[in-house]
DNA sequence: CCGCATCCTTTAGGATACTG
DNA sequence: CAGTATCCTAAAGGATGCGG
């Protein structure tokens, strides 16, 4: 399997940070897994609706690679995975809050329309 | 010319925030706006080094559009424009700072390369 | 000086089918 | 259940040339 475009030298910590969460559903799967702790592949799925399964795999890749995400496996039948956040991935959820805030007052400001109104702190 | 591909509905605040900052070059845009107020757009490209001159328009177009730069022709011979950012840009810098900080935090821990060591506090 | 237009390559993301 | 593999489209980004 062809590996990610790979993290390239970096001109500033933004350019660091955003290289990290860029990714369509990035951002969610941090938020998911700060809120509950742990979760299993299945789980991700139903509180990401509209993710395809590859990409779902995908992200949880790079994200595992770039220490944000610890992935467990469990030898049963059926197979049980469980990812969770890291120490890194966990600060990095932190340093994502004013950002966070920042889009929702964004979203106020210009009336966008809003997919999922339940998850209304982020 | 085409638009800009528009932004979508949003499912989170991040969401919203990242679909503003996500562009290869517009974090150090907004960088180089803060740290300097006002800013030509030859002085822009020669603060990022290895911008095109279409990226460059096209970003600042898009900010612009998006309420985070304001732009303004002074009409002269040789043609002048001025950007800067509006207070919306600004507090969308401040909001950037943590992520800005991991970011520095991550380069150091995993020694990535750094293009330009002279922009040293982000 | 500050662009715009055009063409091209690369990457992200989606659809679908199959497997241990 | 938790994925792979393959194919495809679309969007981002880059190179180059022209123009007020």
């Amino acid at each position: 399997m062809a590996k990610a475009p790979r993290r390239g030298p970096y001109i500033c910590g933004i350019d660091a940070a955003l290289d990290v969460v860029s990714g369509k559903w990035k951002g969610l799967i941090l938020w998911e897994l700060d809120a509950h702790r742990v979760r299993r592949f299945s789980e991700l799925r139903r509180g990401l609706p509209g993710v395809s399964e590859k990409m779902l795999t995908q992200h949880l890749r790079e994200m595992e690679e770039d220490g944000l995400v610890h992935r467990e496996v469990h030898a049963e039948v059926p197979p049980r995975v469980e990812y969770s956040l890291t120490e890194h991935g966990r600060t990095l959820n932190q340093a994502l809050g004013p950002l966070g805030a920042w889009g929702v007052e964004r979203i106020r400001r210009e009336g966008s329309e809003v997919v999922d109104t339940a998850k209304t702190s982020h």
